[in-house]
DNA sequence: GAGATGATTAGCT
DNA sequence: GCTAATCATCTCC
């Protein structure tokens, strides 16, 4: 079954990010369905994540999507190559969201490997960001559209990982950022193979 | 209106 | 490991 609105609009996205690894996510692609369970996310706590488009309060045309009310889809380009997708958490006016970056394939792969240009299935067709919402067919037209819409959407089939098969790490490269620099916002599947990198 | 830049990835060394 | 690819968005003039 679907996730509800409720899942979305708890305050701490960290706690979200973390039930969100064993969820489905699918996206419906002109009548098409491909999609898998998440193994890889990452929190980003708006406004005092200097990692955010949102840190500082910062709200531009981009980045308003993230300040509606949790459940819905933020989709942005980056490098000028990768789109990205990100669910959107809490409530309107609070800018959090989660980045998806693995999910473990399980339905639609011949439609991924398609899109992904590749011949037959690998660890890397759905490991990192870029790639997760390149084999969904994921695009900027996705953003702001709702996980409750009949495009894309996340399920809950039941599909829970122990306490110890799950990793909470620092994010890389946020050692300047002070106290925030500990906080574990990085959650992935410990040795799942569509992981993006074990330790990054 | 123009210039800098980035929540990355793939491919070469 | 390291570096190029590549463009929407943001910022400043």
């Amino acid at each position: 079954m679907k996730l509800s609105t409720d899942f979305y609009q708890v305050k701490e996205v960290t706690q979200i990010a973390r039930n969100l690894l064993g969820k489905y996510l699918f996206t419906n692609i002109n009548g098409e369905i491909s999609g898998g369970f998440i193994v890889e996310t990452e929190a980003y706590a708006g406004i005092i994540d200097k990692a955010s488009h949102a840190f500082g309060n910062r709200l531009t045309n981009r980045t308003k999507t993230m300040y509606e009310a949790g459940g819905i889809a933020y989709v942005y380009l980056c490098y000028g190559i990768h789109e990205m997708l990100n669910v959107v958490t809490s409530t309107e006016g609070e800018p959090h969201a989660v980045l998806i970056r693995a999910i473990h394939p399980t339905e639609g792969i011949d439609l991924m490997l398609e899109r992904r240009n590749m011949a037959s299935i690998k660890n890397n067709l759905t490991a990192g960001p870029g790639s997760v919402a390149k084999a969904l067919g994921i695009s900027r037209k996705m953003n702001s559209l709702s996980f409750l819409s009949e495009e894309i959407w996340i399920e809950d089939r039941g599909l829970v990982f122990p306490e110890d098969e799950i990793a909470a790490v620092p994010r890389v490269g946020v050692a300047y950022a002070k106290e925030d620099a500990l906080l574990p916002y990085r959650f992935y599947v410990k040795g799942n193979l569509y992981v993006s990198k074990p330790n990054r």
